[in-house]
DNA sequence: TTGAAAGCGCTAACAG
DNA sequence: CTGTTAGCGCTTTCAA
């Protein structure tokens, strides 16, 4: 490979020329160092370059899971950003595991110009430690404790009231909630919002009603049977992300129970498909593409110092898609007394 | 930061010895050299190192939408192996688009040390290209038309034939291709895979039913819709890929047409949540996660000089996974001739 | 085993 | 506008 050494030499010139040439500025030689380039097809080191300036042109984003589609969407709408910035970026998945995340965001602290990143939770040691370096860093959909960080959130305690007032429109009284972890920002944020909604609409509180899932497929679809299994079982639940979403109507298959006749379901985040499951899903939307980009443009703005200052949160809202999950309760599920549902025929015929 | 020379100076030895440390060879002052290297929280510049010695410990990856399960659950299966190696995957999206691919592969090819991709075309500029450059790739899901890159594919004339036998076999002989772009190869072995099974079965050929779409959901639905419109429809559908069958499957529902009453429809890729859909979906399947580790093996092969010689190809073994959106054709469908279905009352009544 | 020193390819003062 | 030159931080001969 050619390097700028040998260009110059070729067009009868310094490196500096070249180099000149290279960022765009005035060089009475251009001619002759064009043809050099083309004639020793050279492209200069972005190695080398960073070496000098300091500058990677890439980004780091560290996701969940990539797998899932709200996290492809959010990264999607980060690359296409990053693109039209000509820089590169490099992905990583945390697999829901801050000891992972914490590799990699060292991994990826050395080479990147920023990062991009939704921690795992929010206590999270690698992410604090990050603000010690200079590397601009913004969170997306996930927070830490520390005001100091830009960030991208959704609504999450919007969204879930729109869930739960949905479901009480609808005649619930008793609804369930399938949670993420309590560790982590959206977990938590969205189980409050549960229960600020139950408060306010008045519901009976029902500890049992909430389940603390992962976030992963297999919790959702054990949260639902033990909900199922409940002696006196909710008649709809609202479930915290996706992936949940999809465990909990796979139980729901197996468990041959009718949706939405015997349980209403709403899910969190949206699916392209959605519409097309059996029955079609009522759910909390955002958009991930656009939360991806956004976050992407705070990034930009601290490493090309138009934004000086971090601690920028931005909230975005979500809004409610009712399909065909949800539906009024059965009039005998839940209105009557549990006693008399569950008295023996003996009793009665005394 | 500090680099290599403060940790040398601290420790009281030469920047080589602390090198010579870090690359894990014995040293007498290794103890020093640790607490140093403790002392002034050091950690090696990649980018210095990867100046020196033309190593970059990163492998690019090009894929045409993330955001597509099949491309997620693949490139998941590469950034576990690559992980574990110690690399770094840069990732690109190339939106089925030649331009931007070849933008994207130049691009990287400059920062990693080997790069997998999924090429758009068959007859693809920017690849062929790369057999002069010295970086490993290997081609995954598609391949071009030349036999110097590993590659790993799936038996996708195999898969068709599968789809196309259970449909004969369920007593269709209407059956509908909704194909990829014959410019790619699941696109064209996909399609080839549908003309040598029709073939085998003694269907008729019936030039109208085969649609080429461009691999997107939108082409997906827009193809069933033609194929619906058609004076003699097809009575079953198999569609190429993942994001065209979900396509296809909102025509239907929107066409109000019955699933698989009067259309039996078999997609090409599994889906997380294919038995959710009404109805649950039949499909061609195949290991995405593993296919995108064999890639990466293959690669790491080259990469670490494991193996020298290029050209290996992989092909991948699919499945049937039979549910519920193929059935039995409707026995009025199709039998009964044309003419007389489209025959004006006025004539039969003279 | 160790240190001195060269140099990977580039950019950015600096001096002209 | 141009060339000379000093590094960016590291690895790796080479000699000791």
């Amino acid at each position: 490979m050619a390097n700028i050494q040998d260009v110059a030499d070729a067009a009868g010139v310094s490196t500096a020329s070249v180099s000149r040439f290279l960022a765009g500025q005035k060089v009475r030689t251009a001619d002759a160092i064009r043809a050099a380039i083309k004639a020793l097809d050279y492209t200069p080191s972005t190695i080398a370059r960073s070496l000098k300036t300091g500058r990677h042109n890439a980004i780091g984003v560290v996701v969940p899971d990539i797998t899932n589609p709200f996290f492809a969407g959010l990264v999607r709408g980060i690359e296409d950003q990053a693109r039209v910035k000509g820089y590169d970026v490099i992905l990583g998945n945390s697999d829901e595991s801050p000891t992972q995340e914490e590799a990699l965001v060292q991994a990826l602290i050395k080479r990147v110009d920023g990062l991009i990143v939704a921690p795992i939770i929010e206590e999270d040691q690698s992410i604090l430690s990050l603000s010690k370096t200079s590397v601009p860093v913004v969170l997306v959909d996930r927070s830490v404790t520390s005001t100091n960080y830009d960030s991208v959130l959704v609504d999450n305690i919007g969204g879930i009231t729109l869930a739960v007032d949905h479901l009480v429109a609808l005649g619930h009284t008793q609804i369930a909630f399938i949670s993420g972890p309590f560790t982590s920002t959206p977990g938590r944020a969205r189980h409050t919002g549960y229960v600020i909604a139950s408060a306010a609409r008045n519901l009976d509180h029902h500890p049992e009603f909430v389940i603390e899932g992962d976030f992963r497929e297999e919790s959702g679809d054990a949260a639902m049977r033990q909900l199922w299994n409940l002696p006196n079982r909710p008649t709809a639940v609202v479930v915290a992300n996706n992936l949940m979403t999809i465990g909990a109507l796979k139980a729901l298959r197996e468990l041959d129970v009718a949706v939405p006749a015997q349980m209403s379901i709403v899910g969190f985040d949206d699916l392209s498909f959605a519409e097309l499951l059996q029955p079609p899903l009522t759910v909390i939307a955002r958009g991930d593409n656009d939360q991806g980009s956004r976050a992407a443009t705070l990034l930009f703005g601290r490493i090309q110092g138009t934004r000086t200052r971090s601690g920028e949160v931005m909230t975005l809202p979500v809004q409610l898609i009712v399909r065909k999950s949800t539906a009024a309760p059965l009039a005998t599920t839940s209105g009557t007394p549990i006693s008399s549902a569950t008295t023996p025929k003996e009793t009665t015929a005394l």
